[in-house]
DNA sequence: TGTACATCAGTGAACGCGCGTTCACTGATGTAC
DNA sequence: TGTACATCAGTGAACGCGCGTTCACTGATGTAC
């Protein structure tokens, strides 16, 4: 068969794999990530329980495996949207829709972490992917009119933002449209509104017109 | 003995179920809620498993009685600020150090919820009481100039509000107050801002200041 | 003050359970000549 | 095309573990007369 390319064992593997990582998600969002068991999943895969180390070395590598395809899923669906000519609200859509899609996905990347454990280092890759998409959204606005004094600690600590050639005022509208989006949604998702009977989204929608129009 | 009042049967017995709870509170902070384990908790206070059941009916009942405290806690803490004279940036600060003090009870209370958990209806009561506190202290402050279309949305549902004879803005910058802290602390304390080599404190009384004068 | 009784904190053994993980093994699939 | 061998997916039994929780019981503390 061919030595180059997938071969069917290899496609079989991923198909497997994948096959795998949908029932986990599945018991995520019922039982959040401490309910987590390998043998059920294996049983409902339809697979014996050992099996599944074919796939994954422990319990922590599956958990890993899930936090990576996370964080992939939201830094490549804001690149989508970016790339598709949509601004700054535009992302804040995207964000948003992407954590109601499945609330317990949103909260294995921002929720509690859980102590003692590390996430592996392409994780903070591709988080500083979704951070320069936000960075180069709002690049395209007009500068903010007024200076503040966290601007003025930012211009001496943005070492971390060194490939990009904007003012510090708009690595904190970046900074700031991150932490105020995940404010407004993990309140939500929490159930922390519940009692107000506000619509979440038009706070939502109201923390980001802030940021455009500072 | 005296009847009225209490016995020492009485003290005793909180007293333990103080010693319980503080090192149930070590062990979360160490292991996080999922890693909260009844059995181990009594060999630390120095008794045997089934003696925890004296002080509470399951390790549910535990959780909520800690998650009660939190709260209780939290609340105590904005009230004597406030009633000691401070305006809303001495409030945040209060929030602030508290949620440093113990992350992991921070995140007990506004972290991943558990799904199928339901909180008990005390718990409500008591962060409605966090609300009254911050909707008081924004009171004080002089009107928001312009209004949002969030701000007409909550002139509609503001039913949960009904005590407070404050305009809708004033509602609206409390809520704003709370998410905004919440969004930088949690993403601080999880451990979101590694990398970037800014002072998360300075983004906190940044994000404080743009909610004073806004 | 002393005795009889009720209350209640704590023990130790035992329950069933599901977990992550290991191991030796079977059987199918792909590879090399 | 056919045969011999290597690779690898999956099984079933077994491991030790710690968990939450129950139960019958002991012994100390408080109460009533």
């Amino acid at each position: 068969m061919g030595a180059a390319g997938t071969s069917s064992r290899e496609r079989y593997r991923a198909q497997v794999c994948d096959e795998i990582k949908q029932h986990a998600w599945a018991q995520i969002a019922t039982a959040g990530v401490s309910g987590l068991s390998l043998n059920a999943i294996a049983k409902h895969v339809g697979m014996s329980g050992p099996a599944l180390y074919r796939y994954f070395a422990s319990r922590d590598e599956l958990i890993t495996a899930l936090i990576r395809d996370a964080y992939r899923s939201l830094a490549d669906a804001l690149r989508a949207t970016f790339d598709s000519g949509a601004d700054v609200a535009g992302l804040a859509c995207t964000v948003r829709e992407w954590a109601l899609r499945d609330p317990q996905r949103y909260f294995l990347i921002y929720g509690t972490p859980v102590p003692g454990y590390h996430a592996p280092e392409d994780t903070t890759e591709i988080s500083s992917e979704i951070m320069t998409v936000l960075i180069e959204a709002f690049s395209a606005l007009s500068p903010a009119k007024q200076s503040t004094p966290f601007d003025a600690h930012l211009e001496n600590h943005r070492r971390w933002a060194d490939g990009h050639a904007v003012p510090a005022t708009t690595l904190h509208r970046a900074i700031s449209f991150w932490t105020r989006l995940h404010g407004v949604l993990s309140l939500e998702l929490a159930g922390h509104f519940t009692g107000m009977e506000f619509d979440p989204a038009l706070l939502f929608a109201d923390e980001v017109n802030t940021l455009l129009t500072p």
